[in-house]
DNA sequence: CTAGGGTTAG
């Protein structure tokens, strides 16, 4: 009946599977040795989870038919990959294979490998490509493969089995990935931060193309050392293309824009100015919105906002004109330098401009006013810009809720976060945060232990320090009822406390002399550690 | 979802 702590185990994706189908099919044709094998759903089969009691197969059930005979490959295409379970297509690609002078062909083979990954079955993705290169000798085509290492990428992200299998594709296209392929691929390691993993991939993708990689990969390979902070590694690599003889090769606007704002993000504005002057001078590239973007966002960082509005001038009159992210840039410039009203006249000035003021532009400027102590003005932006159609989202409001929280209007804040989802606004777990770690601050447990029960019911749990600092304050305030219900209403959603606050909440638990309490939360802890 | 920019939280 009580709650218990326990730690989510990640199950490991697997094809889950119905009761064996019938046995092989006697071989209707032997001639055919070529074509691919009947696929027992067994192969998938971990080795010791046999159901335990399979329905035997009685001989006359056959497996799942198609619905006609002599489906063409095309259709049979269609079939597996619009199926919506996945253990179907696989049982339909199956049957299939019974067709009498049915064999499957690269169509077939890449709807059933997409059907696959598009549910994350990477293990039967990956035996179905084994089995592809043992038994199957037709010729696979490489757009599917680019979708399918899309498709294993879960939210950007790329684990090593897909990898893996991203650098099988040379044996089975029997050439080696297009450099579009290993953009892409390449792209979403670096991006969701896989170091090893990126390494793993240059390495083979030098042995690809040894005559030198393209500008785009060269360019995403910049961005990942700008992003590990070897810049040094960065401009090695930016040489290298200066050298390269091949026109793909040369360094390009994005390469200098790259390494622009890495400089920039380093405080390095000067040097990032050199190399934009070397960038048109030396290779007469000529920068467009976002190479002035990032110089303009390079000043501002450095509070030289004078230089920034400078860029502005310097790119109209190299007829560039300024769009909306380099007025934003310069509007949010201002807010940090806490001028307020420098801001709110480029915020006119762009529509004087002609340039449609969008959400972003708006939540800059009200970012700038309530960080600013004018959350009142702020919070009449947001009026103004609902009215006109740019809808303010979870962005906008979390900047209103923090300006709320840091002028002492906690309860206005919370206000909001009670009432917006009503309104239709997407609150998100940072919405809840900034309340959270705001009424923790001022040591405000009330309200916070009000707050965490909201958050809860709504399925978002606060930063782990706030939640140690929220136990431990109503311990220390003598709510240790209350304390246990947030412990158990934390721990259920993934919370293990730290040590420090199981002491105290032991230590006040036993002090009221509720000794069962005390050992079930002793128990707890033992399975937690 | 082949490469570069502006808003929030931790």
């Amino acid at each position: 009946m009580r709650p218990r702590l326990h730690r989510t185990i990640e199950t490991p994706l697997r094809l889950r599977l119905r009761p064996p189908a019938p046995s092989p099919p006697e071989p209707h044709s032997p001639s055919h040795s070529c074509t691919l094998p009947w696929i027992s759903p067994l192969h998938y089969l971990p080795p010791s989870t046999p159901t335990s009691s399979p329905p035997p197969p009685s001989p006359t059930s056959p497996p799942p038919k198609p619905a006609t005979r002599h489906l063409t490959h095309p259709e049979a295409a269609r079939l597996i990959s619009t199926e919506p379970d996945p253990q179907r297509a696989l049982d339909l690609f199956n049957s299939l294979s019974l067709q009498p002078g049915f064999s499957h062909n690269h169509a077939t083979l890449s709807a059933l490998l997409l059907r696959l990954a598009k549910s994350r079955k990477i293990h039967a993705v990956d035996s179905l490509l084994s089995l592809i290169r043992l038994h199957h000798p037709c010729r696979l085509y490489e757009p599917p493969f680019l979708s399918l290492i899309s498709l294993l990428a879960s939210r950007f992200s790329l684990h090593e089995k897909s990898l893996d299998i991203f650098l099988s594709l040379p044996a089975l296209l029997r050439h080696k990935p297009s450099p579009k392929a290993v953009s892409t691929c390449l792209n979403l390691l670096v991006e969701s931060g896989k170091l090893d993993l990126v390494d793993k991939l240059v390495l083979h993708v030098k042995g690809w193309y040894v005559s030198g990689m393209n500008a785009c990969i060269c360019n995403i390979l910049i961005k990942h050392y700008c992003k590990v902070g070897a810049i040094e590694k960065a401009f090695e690599l930016l040489e290298e293309m200066k050298q390269s003889g091949s026109e793909d090769t040369k360094p390009n606007l994005i390469t200098y824009t790259t390494l622009m704002g890495a400089l920039c993000k380093e405080g390095k504005v000067k040097e990032a100015f050199q190399l934009f002057e070397e960038m048109i001078e030396r290779d007469r590239i000529v920068p467009d919105q976002l190479t002035y973007n990032v110089l303009t966002d390079g000043f501002c960082r450095q509070g030289q906002m004078d230089k920034a509005v400078a860029v502005l001038g310097f790119m109209r009159s190299n007829g560039c004109e300024p769009n909306k992210f380099n007025y934003s840039t310069l509007i949010n410039g201002f807010g940090k330098a806490g001028k307020v009203d420098e801001a709110k006249n480029m915020f006119d000035e762009m529509h004087r401009a002609g340039l449609q003021r969008d959400a972003v532009s708006y939540t800059t400027l009200v970012g700038c006013l309530c960080r600013n102590g004018k959350v009142d003005e702020g919070i009449e932006l947001v009026k103004e810009m609902n009215q006109r159609g740019c809808n303010a989202d979870v962005v906008t409001y979390n900047l209103v809720i923090e300006g709320l929280c840091k002028e002492g209007r906690v309860v206005e804040a919370l206000t909001l976060l009670e009432r917006l989802p009503d309104e239709g606004v997407k609150l998100n777990a940072a919405s809840y945060r900034i309340v959270m770690n705001c009424l923790c601050r001022e040591d405000d447990m009330d309200r916070a232990f009000g707050l965490l029960k909201l958050m809860l019911r709504r399925g978002f749990i606060p930063h782990f320090a706030a939640s140690n600092q929220l136990l431990v304050g109503l311990c220390n305030i003598g709510r240790v009822t209350d304390a246990t219900v947030a412990l158990y209403g934390l721990t259920e959603k993934g919370f293990v406390p730290e040590t420090g606050s199981w002491d105290r909440l032991l230590e006040s638990v036993c002090r009221e002399r509720k000794m069962q309490k005390c050992f079930e939360l002793l128990d707890d802890l033992a399975v937690v550690e």
